[in-house]
RNA sequence: GCGCCUGUAGCUCAGUUGGAUAGAGCAACGGACUUCUAAUCCGUGUGCCAGGGGUUCGACUCCCUUCAGGCGCACCA
């Protein structure tokens, strides 16, 4: 039973306003001793003609009490709830342990399917910081929207085509050395790329050998083939270790060259609806009618691009899954290519094209560039990982050294921290990166939220066997109400952070809710209690780590069961 | 020049889509471990919500404008 749903129906009840409506007025009260829920009368001022806390105070009277709401209260222009808690205690405890991990889904979801294409790296080009916000960010909004049953697919749109792979043919060919490359396949190729870049200079013939090469790969020459190929198995196995690290697998790993045969039925249907245009010898489709620049589909050489490639992608994604939605997890510094492109697809005709959105991740800046890496100049997410399971590890030896697997829990909480710092605040912020916010485990942290778990999960151990229908009348104090009301969130937090596109409401939520079992925890004497006392507060216990466990697994945080 | 984003406590950021006295963490200081894991908890302060107009019962929130910072403006992706 939902409680806010049901003093929506009462409000509406007794007014003219519908419930629906009821339900988006509705909002809680600043203070806990002012009531559970609340409505606003402003709004039913203006149709009863009469001031908002007469209104309120009528209301007061009329309002039905049950075994639901125990009073109602007129607070100026505010009518104020006040539910039985016993009753709300026990709805939300129960509900919380009986649906499991299941806590918080929805049928929403149901028979619909969301494409979330993240990550998408450059075959050999290294992977960094900036992709591993994107690939964090993505992941969690995948998980976010299968928990409201959705059915997901996620796509790796790896950028594997383009004249820049036929240079790196030709560089492999002049200074690839095999064993070198299996050891370190990413940075060895980024490596003979950048010679190649710094020879061509002083011989500009080798531009026209990386063209050659790639016009050789266009067109199936085997050998360029086969070498492309390698790169890009090479690439992608090392990619996939740091996948691996953070317990993410694609659906597709589909890339920029499986769309290449499919570009020339894009431009047909565009010449078909008379949309492109020349310009300066470039085959343009014109968007003032947005107010938008061009958008470029065919180069004044005769040769594809990006928003070509996308738009291929689109359609075939379209007619391959059916999506209800296609959700581009892509830095915030692209938005106006994929305005551009939306807009042609629905120039083109395609209706399905408002269902394209763009969820742009945030910009990773460094405050003193200097400091940007321990190594070099930029920052690459390996190096991220190992820090953060390093500092994880002394931590460990120093708290407590006893632990068992302290390599896979300095994992998780190294992880964990760094998922939560990216996913901290919200995307349209750029992301000031420091490697003290990275590698601080006190206070709002990652650590810190799976600390809270593993300390009722540790309660829970010694436990033992619990009482399976305790009696939750026993949990009386206000710290166990406050919990208990955190956890009838869950479900509108997670609604929310998919409304949004926005993993970090469901960061904060966790936070909120290890805070509030903290506070309960240092205060309330749990497993030593009496007993009835004892049984209820273990019920919650249960509920609370059930409920950190989704919601941290919902961002890609692992929970580990001691550090 | 045009477009988009940002501006809230010393720092990093929330602010339930227009509601009640604007909140957290960090940093600083003080307190709580022979007691369920102190990576914890409790206590102590701080605000021209960038500035100026407007909309209305009511604005950090919406509109206009000024200032500051960032990102982006066709042959890279």
């Amino acid at each position: 039973m939902d409680f806010k749903l049901e003093i929506a129906k009462k409000i509406s009840n007794i007014t003219d306003m519908e419930e629906a409506k009821v339900l988006d007025l509705m909002e809680i009260p600043p203070q806990p001793n002012m009531g559970d829920y609340a409505f606003p009368c402003f709004q039913l001022a203006k149709v009863m003609r009469k001031a908002p806390n007469m209104i309120a105070k009528e209301l007061a009277e009329k309002v039905e009490k049950d075994n639901i709401v125990e009073k109602a209260e007129a607070a100026g222009g505010y009518l104020n709830f006040f539910v039985n808690k016993e009753e709300f205690i026990k709805q939300v405890i129960n509900q919380v342990i009986e649906q499991g991990d299941k806590y918080g889904t929805s049928d929403e979801g149901e028979g619909k399917t969301v494409l979330v294409e993240f990550s998408s790296p450059n075959i050999a080009k290294p992977f960094h910081i900036g992709h591993l916000v994107n690939t964090i960010t993505g992941n969690a909004i995948e998980k976010i929207f299968k928990h409201l049953g959705y059915k997901t697919v996620k796509l790796n749109h790896i950028g594997d085509y383009g004249t820049q792979f036929g240079k790196l043919i030709s560089a492999y060919k002049r200074w690839g050395d095999d064993e070198v490359i299996e050891k370190d396949p990413i940075n060895e190729l980024l490596k003979i790329y950048v010679k190649f870049h710094d020879e061509a200079e002083k011989d500009p013939s080798l531009e026209n050998e990386g063209r050659m090469y790639f016009k050789q790969l266009e067109d199936g020459e085997p050998e360029a083939v086969a070498l492309w190929e390698k790169f890009r198995e090479l690439s992608l196995k090392e990619f996939k270790k740091l996948y691996k690290d953070f317990n993410i697998e694609f659906d597709s790993y589909a890339g920029e060259s499986f769309y290449s045969d499919k570009m020339p039925e894009v431009i047909e249907i565009l010449k078909d609806k008379n949309l492109l245009k020349e310009s300066n010898g470039a085959q343009i489709v014109d968007l003032e009618q947005f107010n938008l620049p061009p958008c470029m589909i065919i180069k004044s050489d005769g040769a594809t691009i990006y928003a070509t490639r996308d738009l291929a992608a689109a359609i075939y994604r379209k007619r391959t899954y059916d999506f209800f939605k296609s959700l581009y997890v892509v830095g915030n510094t692209q938005a106006l290519h994929f305005k551009q492109f939306f807009s042609v697809l629905k120039l083109a005709g395609f209706d399905w094209a408002d269902d394209c959105v763009h969820v742009g991740t945030s910009l990773v800046k460094f405050a003193d560039r200097k400091l940007a890496s321990r190594k070099g100049d930029v920052i690459y997410a390996k190096e991220v990982v190992d820090e953060a399971v390093e500092k994880t590890l002394e931590i460990i030896n120093t708290k407590n050294p006893n632990l068992e697997n302290k390599e896979d829990v300095a994992k998780k909480v190294g992880m964990g921290a760094i998922i939560y710092t990216f996913l901290k605040n919200n995307m349209d912020r750029d992301i000031i990166f420091s490697w003290e916010d990275m590698l601080s485990f006190e206070g709002e942290s990652g650590p810190y939220v799976q600390y809270s778990y593993v300390r009722g999960k540790s309660i829970l151990k010694k436990a033992g066997n619990i009482d399976e229908n305790p009696d939750l009348s026993y949990l009386k104090t206000e710290d166990e109400y406050n919990l208990v009301k955190q956890l009838g969130f869950f479900k509108e937090t997670v609604k929310q952070a998919a409304d949004r596109y926005e993993p970090f409401v469901i960061n904060r939520y966790v936070t909120d809710l290890a805070k509030a079992y903290n506070k309960f925890y240092n205060t309330h004497p749990i497993l030593t209690a009496e007993k009835e006392v004892r049984d209820a507060r273990l019920a919650l216990t249960k509920a609370v780590t059930n409920v950190l466990d989704i919601g941290l697994n919902l961002l890609g945080i692992q929970t580990p069961e001691s550090m």
